[in-house]
DNA sequence: AAATATATGTTGCACTGCAACAAAAAGAGC
DNA sequence: GCTCTTTTTGTTGCAGTGCAACATATATTT
């Protein structure tokens, strides 16, 4: 079930969860074996914290995630460095109408807009890449004599889960 | 210039700045008598502080432009509070990727999706309300089985007067 | 005028996000 | 190996966001 112009994913309740976070990983790591940049043990366990939910995490939430004592948690600082590293490298999104971040399972080339459907209910957050939609944007912007760069697309609802479920 | 599709909006340096803040604050006033809702003095001057500008200001640039010494400020719920209302009545967006509002030129039905267009080097923000990209949106959402709500669309870039000045 | 609803003030706190500097760890060059 | 350099992480601290909970004041209604 592939179309053209437009692959949305939305994360199934059901669906193989440890393999989908195993693959997230073994992406990351040989993405940044490619660039040459590092996946530190901390950069890691960030994105392992978020890829073992689909939902957005703030720092603080990261944080307790990472496990161990609160003692040896790292600060807030450390996790938003991580955060830096991990979305300059496309491995992390930010929702910005949440304050919160996401793991990204799209695989999408970078600069590439992408839509994000947050439910409401749930709160899983899907991925929707639309060319038509990059396009369409695009063409709004330069009616207005803009230059865009970087689009924000989110769009709270709800998922077909939750409105059937 | 018009078109059927897009209105797009982004405001000229040298645009008649008094006459847009006039008829905006008068567009305030004649929709909350309209709806039975109350300008109070302190949402008044919410708008007024937001409107003075095209840029999107948080909270504490709110306060500090509200004038009065510093004693008299009101503090920051009460700012909330103020935006929340005039968010309600769509006088006020909140920009998301920026953690702050911006008052609202455009006069588009409630519901109606905008595009926020974001100068990075000038920080006025322009409207672009586009029922093409509604459309694309609502079709990819669906594509997804995902039920949207309120999208939030904001896209960073330049914008003319900043290429071309 | 009293009762009710609405708006604002006060206090307090959890969270976001980052700057500035210090220390530790990893890589590069000899 | 060992030093030098770069990168990463730790520590401290702070400005800003956003709101809950309760108290008080102001409007509106009856």
């Amino acid at each position: 079930m592939k179309k053209t112009a437009s692959v949305a994913a939305f994360p199934a309740p059901g669906h193989d969860h440890d393999r989908c976070a195993t693959d997230a990983i073994a992406h990351a790591e040989s993405l940044c074996v490619a660039r040459a940049q590092r996946l530190t043990p901390i950069r890691r366990r960030v994105l392992e914290a978020l890829l073992a939910t689909h939902k957005p995490l703030g720092a603080y939430e990261i944080i307790e995630r990472m496990g161990g004592k609160a003692a040896e948690r790292p600060a807030p600082i450390t996790i938003y460095r991580a955060l830096e590293f991990l979305r300059e490298n496309g491995l992390v999104h930010r929702i910005e109408s949440r304050n919160a971040f996401i793991a990204c399972i799209h695989k999408h080339a970078s600069g590439d807009p992408v839509v994000f459907l947050l439910c409401e209910r749930c709160g899983a957050v899907g991925e929707a890449a639309s060319a038509s939609i990059a396009e369409t944007l695009k063409s709004a912007s330069r009616a207005a004599g803009f230059t865009p760069k970087t689009p924000v697309i989110e769009i709270a609802g709800i998922c077909s889960h939750c409105r059937e479920g």
